[in-house]
DNA sequence: CAGTGGTCTAGACCACCTG
DNA sequence: AGGTGGTCTAGACCACTGG
């Protein structure tokens, strides 16, 4: 394989489909191909490289078992964009009164520019000296909050949410970030905790001080595996479900 | 592909690897090969289904990301067991009082042959008429209760733990069941939910009524997919937490 | 040493999508 | 019709295991 081909030199340990793997990952990182944008196809990343079909495709399975990259036959391979919309419902079930799922609206209710707890930095390995956007939003169904989030950002990729009217945050924050600040969110860790609610959570909520509430925290990361958004989501336990294959 | 050498006839709409990989599935349901032995070679196999090595392979790749075989070059291709012991380690973080994991042991507390509710009947697709065998259990640390379970067997697979004494329950039933009962569990469906500690519960646990408790309801299935149990296993949330990766 | 899975090639033909 | 990914072949050589 053509080393020259390669952003960076790669491992000759590893196999060439590993190698292959990681120079796409690169690439993608750098926005050579934007999220749901067709990459090269795989005879022209065979000739690129210098390897046979075969070796590409088992580097682009890898990525598609990833969650990185789509495959759709007779149109391409494709950059993905994670669904983050629907993350919440992995966790809490929403319906409205006529029992339909629904997607909360949301609203900031405080923004502040502050350094933020050494446990957020270091989550989002910031620099000692800089400070973070923090929000504080709640969603809520027909006009009934039902979780609370807070949001911590590092201020040197999110200047300009800084300084955006709150009423121009949407309910969706990620496309937010792509849009006005050219972060994609492609991956995120969350861990999932119960607590007794706070008397400040449960009113927020509309629950008995004491009552179970499920936390969500959060991390989201770039393509190249940067955190850049810190979040906690609280909401009542009794909202709750989440189901897991074991194998 | 001969079509003789199925144990079913195939799909022919289906992949050839497709085809294989069902054919390979029911075979190791059969007992054909044992959990921890070696299945025949590719080559073998390649020559038996009349494939070339690549579309062997291609099946065993999609068993081994199910979890079913896991290969070791150099010795073979092996049926998996899955390891349920650590399964509680997923959502539960137990403790010595020195800090060291620990696994809880166990204890029944009460055995009936009964018939199931509509519910666990149907879960464990059973027959009408057909009666479960019920264990109420705990499992305890160093003395201490911290898990409850409820768990419901089919009793036509399960006759000879209607009668095992009661003492000779083991912390893992899952060997137990094995041994005694050629039930191997291959796979589970596990669903988390949150409740408030009843009385009764509470008691058992050692918390107080109405604090937060993690219910976790697992359907476990043989290779064929037909599930033979059903169990809750309730504990104190604060022991509780959970991860995820999302892409 | 022989036997296993792991990597890789250089093609072929098929199924699907778009213009 | 032309281009894409999807399936499949019939090998080769390598890396690791065990006797």
């Amino acid at each position: 394989m053509n080393t020259a081909s390669f952003a960076s030199k790669p491992d000759d340990r590893l196999p060439r489909y590993q190698q292959l793997r990681d120079d796409l990952v690169s690439r993608i990182a750098a926005g050579e191909w934007a999220p749901e944008k067709a990459i090269a196809t795989e005879a022209e990343l065979g000739q690129f490289y210098n390897v046979s079909t075969g070796t590409v495709r088992k580097a682009i399975d890898l990525l598609v078992s990833d969650g990185v990259l789509t495959r759709t036959q007779g149109k391409g391979t494709f950059v993905r964009r994670p669904r983050f919309d629907s993350s919440l419902f992995r966790f809490f079930r929403f319906v409205s009164r006529d029992g339909q799922p629904v997607r909360p609206t949301a609203r900031v209710l405080k923004r502040e520019v502050v350094k933020p707890s050494e446990e957020i930095r270091i989550a989002l390995q910031m620099k000692a000296s800089e400070k973070a956007i923090h929000l504080s939003r709640v969603r809520l169904i027909e006009g009934r909050t039902v979780l609370s989030e807070e949001i911590w950002l590092p201020r040197a990729r999110f200047d300009v949410l800084a300084t955006l009217p709150l009423d121009q945050f949407e309910d969706l924050l990620y496309p937010l970030y792509e849009r006005l600040c050219k972060q994609v969110v492609a991956s995120a860790t969350e861990i999932l905790r119960v607590e007794q609610a706070t008397a400040e959570t449960a009113s927020l909520l509309g629950i008995k001080t004491g009552s179970p509430v499920i936390v969500v925290h959060r991390v989201a990361s770039d393509f190249a595996g940067a955190p850049f958004e810190w979040r906690s989501t609280r909401g009542a336990a009794d909202t709750f479900q989440y189901q897991v294959e074991i194998r």
